[in-house]
RNA sequence: GGCCCGUUGGUCUAGCGGUGAGGACGCCGCCCUCUCAAGGCGGAAAUCACGGGUUCGAAUCCCGUACGGGCUACCA
């Protein structure tokens, strides 16, 4: 592995970026940082049914947010490219010229439909399913009148006789091997002109001198035929690492149908960057025995294919969000705010002007939430009381507190006691409202409660003497007594 | 059906012939405390899928079985 390294994520832009798809890139991005090597980003968008261009824009910037950045690729540019399957049709056809020159393909006249019954009869027969190779032994002459006369044709690959079984020696799964008689001749190039998936992979890898390829384990029985084509194409056969599949509760691969399965989805619940980024490199891969929280340096400088691990990994979105948690508990109150303020933009809760007025203000408030927030999305209706006029007291939280003995005495002796102050800080208020329950002889939770009930509507809620502080002394003292006139009625 | 791959607490994992099988999430309890969190402490939870070997000794090595997954296209 002395080699200069060269890793490559090839998504096909039929969605946008898939978790799965994002722990690759990241496995590979990891690889590359690790090695000193370099990441390419190459869009795979041969599929021109389901490839769009929107596509492609929602993973490169999926890509962008998670902070992985690729060094060749589309918008970055580099020496091998380009980086579009769909634009390098000239490197398919020399590819498939070259195979052809030197008899390592033939075209084949069969028509879909055929093929397909024969595929039906023969898994029924002796479960094999490969093609026959009815075309294979066609004479020359013949098939190059048919090919000049125009007639559909698509090409295969003809694999040699005496191949034997394909052996590799995959970088976390160990050796791999497969049978020589279950390789068919498959087909490289489709009757349109069209490269297979299976081609155009291993020329574009071949071509920009891939030197490991790290994807998803659901190519693992392509590798073969890929091999084989590399062979065919008289390229250097590269390393391969096969990850397993990310799973959802069920044990199905990870899909919409399980909720949140792209990436901005996350983004939109509230998820940090980070925190997708730790969570999904330790979804498949370990430092060590102990280690849960890891920053991207560390973990460009100590990732190794040799501690992915060979088993399907279910996906923990609780998991994920207690480590969201910690990164948020982690920031400080600057990048905190820095976070919040589209929240509370987005909202209608102020504009972005009085955020930068009441920046101060809102140094104050991000520390009360970050240690009570898993997600960015929790952070509205936590701090709504804050901005609006007056506030909804929920019915249970009015029948559990404001409702008992004391109640309203513990509402008009705080508005006393608050209505006297000056200083409207957090200490201030506590010792203020510390002195009710020793003058009323009201317990001291049931006045806090009632006091929390009635400024912000629930029974839970931000600390009461920052609250109040950061709500004001006027909003404060009118909801109290909104609310003990509510009860006096 | 065929071919491949996988199997350590509910979940993610450590382990690479000799451990009381370690950590994390989640769960439960206690402490802290103005509610909720956060934090601290403690606990329950794994016959290492099962059955055979190999070995003085297997979660670790070998072979089967079961279960799960992937592939089996002129999709990627």
């Amino acid at each position: 592995m002395s080699e200069r390294v060269r890793v490559r994520f090839a998504p096909s832009p039929t969605g946008h970026l898939h978790i799965g798809g994002a722990r690759t890139a990241i496995y590979n991005w990891a690889f590359a940082r690790r090695h000193g090597g370099t990441f390419v980003l190459r869009i795979d968008d041969t599929d021109p049914e389901r490839s769009t261009q929107e596509n492609t824009a929602a993973i490169m910037s999926a890509l962008r947010w998670l902070g992985i950045q690729w060094d060749e690729g589309p918008e970055v540019g580099g020496d091998y490219g380009p980086y579009f399957q769909t634009r390098r049709h000239a490197s398919y056809s020399a590819a498939l010229e070259h195979l052809k020159a030197a008899g390592a393909v033939y075209p084949c006249f069969c028509s879909a439909e055929d093929l397909q019954s024969a595929r039906d009869a023969a898994r029924a027969a002796d479960g094999s399913a490969g093609y026959a190779r009815t075309c294979r032994t066609l004479p020359a002459e013949d098939t190059a009148a048919r090919v000049a006369a125009g007639e559909p044709h698509t090409w295969r690959l003809k694999v040699r006789a005496d191949r034997g079984d394909v052996v590799f020696d995959d970088a976390v799964r160990g050796e791999s091997t497969f049978s020589s008689d279950v390789l068919d001749d498959f087909i490289v190039v489709r009757s349109d002109g069209t490269p297979t998936y299976n081609f155009a992979t291993v020329v574009d890898d071949a071509e920009m001198e891939i030197t490991h390829i790290i994807r998803g384990d659901d190519h693992l029985s392509n590798t073969p035929r890929q091999i084989l084509v590399y062979e065919a194409l008289g390229a250097p056969i590269p390393v391969f690492a096969h990850l397993s599949m990310i799973w959802g509760p069920d044990g199905k691969r990870l899909s919409k149908r399980h909720g949140a399965a792209n990436v901005e989805d996350y983004r939109d619940l509230g998820i940090l960057p980070e925190a997708l980024v730790n969570y999904l490199a330790l979804l498949g891969w370990s430092l060590d025995d102990k280690t849960t929280i890891i920053d991207a340096e560390t973990l460009t400088a100590s990732f190794s294919l040799e501690r992915v691990s060979k088993n399907p990994a279910v996906f923990d979105a609780e998991k994920l969000e207690w480590m969201n948690g910690v990164y948020l508990r982690k920031m400080t109150a600057d990048q905190f705010v820095d976070r919040m303020v589209p929240l509370l933009t987005g909202a209608g809760f102020m504009t972005g002007e009085d955020a930068a007025q009441r920046r101060l203000w809102l140094l104050e408030l991000a520390p009360l939430l970050s240690d009570r927030v898993k997600r960015l999305d929790e952070i509205v209706p936590m701090v709504a009381f804050l901005f609006t006029d007056t506030v909804t007291i929920e019915e249970d939280a009015r029948a559990k507190i404001l409702e008992k003995e004391g109640a309203l005495a513990a509402l008009d002796a705080t508005a006393e006691a608050l209505g006297a102050l000056g200083d409207f800080s957090p200490p201030a208020i506590e010792e203020a409202l510390r002195s009710v329950p020793e003058t009323t002889g009201i317990k001291t939770r049931l006045v806090f409660q009632a006091v929390r009930v009635a400024v912000t509507g629930s029974t839970v809620s931000l600390p009461l003497f920052e609250s109040l502080s950061l709500l004001g002394k006027e909003r404060s003292l009118d909801r109290i007594r909104a609310a003990s006139s509510s009860l006096a009625d």
